[in-house]
DNA sequence: CATAACGGTTACCCAAGGGTAACCGGCGCC
DNA sequence: GGCGCCGGTTACCCTTGGGTAACCGTTATG
């Protein structure tokens, strides 16, 4: 018998529980009766919280995506050279998927988000963080290729990561930010406009 | 009025429409009746040559993940130095993206969802391919250490590749597979040890 | 102590879609 | 020229699961 909660709570509790069902279970395996179960509920409760079971991921999305994103921004924002950012930013995301394996299954490694508007709201938050990259890579190179370099990186991010949390090891994020900014930010002042 | 094909031909030609199918439509947002329509045929037709459809999902898989491959492996194989395999490789890979966005969409949109099978699946298509980077990371670095950023190198050219499907655009394999290849080859070579 | 508000439940509807049983028609082959 | 093989179709079954209508019990408040 679980306690009946006051309809804030309530709705954080689902929002809570349903990153871990969503993220084990992809899109379309979780259904909405595992989700209100796992919340120690029942189905109709979700829908007076939510309007729909895509308005529910939706809300996942951005909730989860926002806060990956501030981490880091947070993280970065005292950096004095564009390499200190760098490995600041790159330690800040994986202290962000250690801490919560999750949330980055459910951006990153999702089984489905086949629906149009989830894609859309995930390409909109890597999209933000290429945002943050692209000014990084501050080489004589078109803005094009630099952004599509930016999306590159957040792609050596989310393989690095999803390698580990696949194999639900553990791992130093710190020691292990320092590893791929190193590379990134290397990689980054070799290129230039002849390549 | 679709010619009748034999049963060879047609179970082709269903692996070949139902590329672009899944592709476009995702693992279940594709239905049995959308592959048949686009082949031309009627569903009772798919399981004359496949069991489910997860057997002709992962069959698609298979094929386009061992296509994928030994295209790379082709392209790499009489490479002298390894600066320039990563570049033959790094090129292998972006023509193999740019000549069918399909293919690519089928095995690394987060898109095409995947139940467990399709995931493992995949998962060994990746590793497979971060097998054959590893050795090209020949610092003095563990060995764990060395497949994770193998991995993150094969998420580097997807997240590269994803945001120019994505955008439709026509990119030059060959010159976007220099210009990775430099910042990854400049990138391993940087890291060391003491990172 | 009636009653309204609110959190919650039971029991259902209905569409989608994976999978199948039964039937059909033309072509090759003794 | 009947016969069987083979590629194909029509029409159906049945489960899953998103979404909802109607009802219930507790608490608080006058």
């Amino acid at each position: 018998m679980n306690t009946r909660l006051p309809a804030g709570e309530r709705r954080e509790q689902i929002l809570d529980v349903a990153v871990q069902v969503f993220a084990r279970k992809g899109y379309h395996g979780a259904s909405m009766n595992d989700v209100a179960e796992a919340a120690g509920v029942t189905k109709p409760v979700l829908y007076q919280h939510f309007d729909s079971k895509q308005d529910l991921y939706l809300a996942l999305i951005e909730d989860v995506g926002q806060r990956m994103i501030t981490a880091i921004a947070k993280a970065t924002a005292g950096a004095t050279s564009g390499k200190a950012m760098t490995e600041l930013g790159f330690q800040a995301y994986f202290r962000w998927v250690a801490q919560d394996h999750d949330a980055f299954l459910l951006l990153f490694a999702t089984q489905a988000n086949r629906d149009a508007a989830a894609t859309l709201a995930i390409k909109k938050i890597t999209s933000e963080a290429a945002s943050a990259i692209a000014p990084l890579i501050d080489v004589e190179i078109d803005h094009e290729k630099q952004r599509t370099l930016a999306h590159g990186l957040v792609g050596l991010a989310e393989g690095v990561s999803r390698r580990l949390v696949e194999r639900g090891e553990d791992f130093d994020p710190d020691e292990l930010g320092r590893l791929v900014a190193n590379l990134a930010w290397a990689g980054l002042r070799a290129i230039g406009p002849d390549s």
